[in-house]
DNA sequence: AACTTAGTGCTAGATTTCTAGCATGATGGT
DNA sequence: ACCATCATGCTAGAAATCTAGCACTAAGTT
């Protein structure tokens, strides 16, 4: 009952949000290579019967492909990051959008290509007129 | 051992996560307060074993006032801060803020006031002139 | 055919998480 | 003084998570 599409990830165990942060990261792989980017990983049969639960939850769904299954998110990706960025801007930066871009810009280590400065340049300028 | 202060956040349980999310998002909170501000809240006195096990792990701290405990994360808020950032980031946009920026000017309910606007103007034009 | 390798399904049980309830101490009102 | 209220500390046990190991199937090799 109410599956509350939207911050699935607070109902997950431990376990089974590496497992799906895995997979988002990737968007695909299968249950060895899921294993492999676990941190402090448990044995690779925990894994995938954790899988086989997160499947039956609606969590993740699998394909057979060369003989392997391959898993993957039932979640639509931009809706992942919407949900997982929103729930970080609430519970982080107080819901302000602008306090983490200023977050974004202020770290050192985020090195914005020129590309990608003149993209955001755009976008402010687009803000700008909309806000108007 | 290796306390891994950044990601923290990985190891906590289901429960334990909620709470500290709650902490984060007021910054300090008595127990009962936690309680009612979780999402499908167990029993007060579970809560208030949680905080205490997760007192123990380091993760909260707490000051009595006014007879009552009021607790806090031990992490500092702006370190928080960054540390779920960048996991959002990294799991979720491939680690490209550009792409996270995008995602916040998209959203038509991120509703930017005209003063953030500006800010965020004034800091893209700063990180034009650095990246030349 | 027999063996090896690499995959899946399943289940029992250990471990951790989670919970309620009781004992206790401080405060304030009657 | 007594009682009600509201707080904390603790512990036993229920519930959920987490895990390893075994059985089985499909290819590829020798």
């Amino acid at each position: 009952m109410a599956p509350e599409k939207r911050n699935r990830h607070i109902n997950l165990s431990r376990r089974e949000r590496q497992i799906m942060d895995v997979l988002f990261r990737g968007g695909e792989a299968t249950a060895a290579e899921v294993h492999t980017r676990m941190p402090d990983p448990p044995s690779y049969s925990a894994v995938r019967a954790h899988l086989r639960t997160l499947e039956e939850k609606g969590h993740v769904r699998h394909e057979a492909r060369d003989l392997r299954y391959i898993y993957m998110p039932t979640q639509r990706p931009d809706q992942a990051r919407r949900s997982a960025l929103r729930h970080v801007v609430d519970t982080f930066f107080g819901g302000s959008s602008a306090r983490v871009i200023a977050a974004l810009l202020d770290n050192g280590s985020t090195k914005l290509g020129r590309e990608e400065i003149e993209r955001l340049s755009e976008m402010v300028e687009k803000a700008r007129k909309e806000g108007a």
